[in-house]
DNA sequence: TCAACCTCATTGCACTTGCAATGAGATCAA
DNA sequence: TTGATCTCATTGCAAGTGCAATGAGGTTGA
């Protein structure tokens, strides 16, 4: 019998939020290895170039900002990682001309060249585990639509 | 037509490793504010703490190395997460008797009182999360299993 | 016995991070 | 116009991180 305040049991494996952490550190990691030794780049700068590359709307126009509220990355974080990219070469930062608070972020060719290198091997890492998690892919994608739409 | 060496269409907001770090940071993120500001804990502290709370095999010799291999964490991240929880009162540190290299680590009666306040909320997390993705929780379940067993 | 080789935990270092503060630029109402 | 108030991006600072190196302790085989 227990008189003190023992903690009742709990199991951090099953904890959802735990899992989600562990699953997303270990999809990461074998890719995000790849690109930090055969580019230099972390993954951070991966989701800048990522925006840079797809410029869904039309214009080229992508700004800091932009990138930040696309994207689940801090605010100095993007401005950093930007930062990185300008001094590896692969990103040109210019001041807008209508806004001159706004910063408009592009690829250079160099960063287009290395994009079109690792483009392909996203790519076939995605087909990679969606061939490993076959069926249960797809009940990983709606239960992943639920949390994220969540709210 | 191209004729430079164009990036290929890629979508970041489909792309598994992406969608599962974006779910992990929003599924902890609301609980750890909650630990953070009640008890001044960490994601990598409460995760030790856990393990402290629960020891699975009979016996209380929870040493820094068996930390690092049950929950995803560096060993000097567990080092010093342990050491932040001892300076706070919460988990005592002492040289293992028959092998003195390993450190064993158990719950203050502070630290057994927090969890026991602490891991209620959890378990109510937990509930909350599985009534909010109802019928597709199963899914992500099996999908998390498949992603988390691999190789 | 003892030298070579493990294992465990910590720490030094350079780097990244989150947060708040800053400063420059835009906007808007009086 | 101009002063108050936004918005955008950067930066200072303290804290956390990954990695490699360290040192203490254990193990093994000749």
């Amino acid at each position: 019998m227990t008189t003190r305040s023992d903690p009742p049991p709990f199991d951090l494996a099953s904890f959802t939020p735990y899992r989600l952490a562990v699953a997303a550190e270990k999809t990461s990691e074998a890719l995000a290895r790849q690109y930090r030794e055969r580019f230099g780049i972390s993954i951070p700068e991966w989701r800048v170039l990522v925006h840079l590359a797809q410029p869904l709307d039309g214009a080229a126009t992508i700004s800091v900002r932009d990138i930040e509220e696309r994207v689940a990355m801090e605010k100095s974080k993007v401005s950093r990682a930007a930062s990185r990219l300008e001094a590896a070469g692969y990103v040109e930062k210019t001041v807008d001309a209508g806004d001159r608070r706004l910063v408009r972020l592009a690829l250079t060719d160099k960063g287009r060249q290395m994009m079109a290198d690792l483009l392909p091997l996203a790519m076939a890492y995605q087909k990679k585990i969606e061939a490993t998690l076959a069926e249960s892919f797809a009940g990983l994608e709606a239960g992943l639509d639920a949390i994220l739409d969540a709210e």
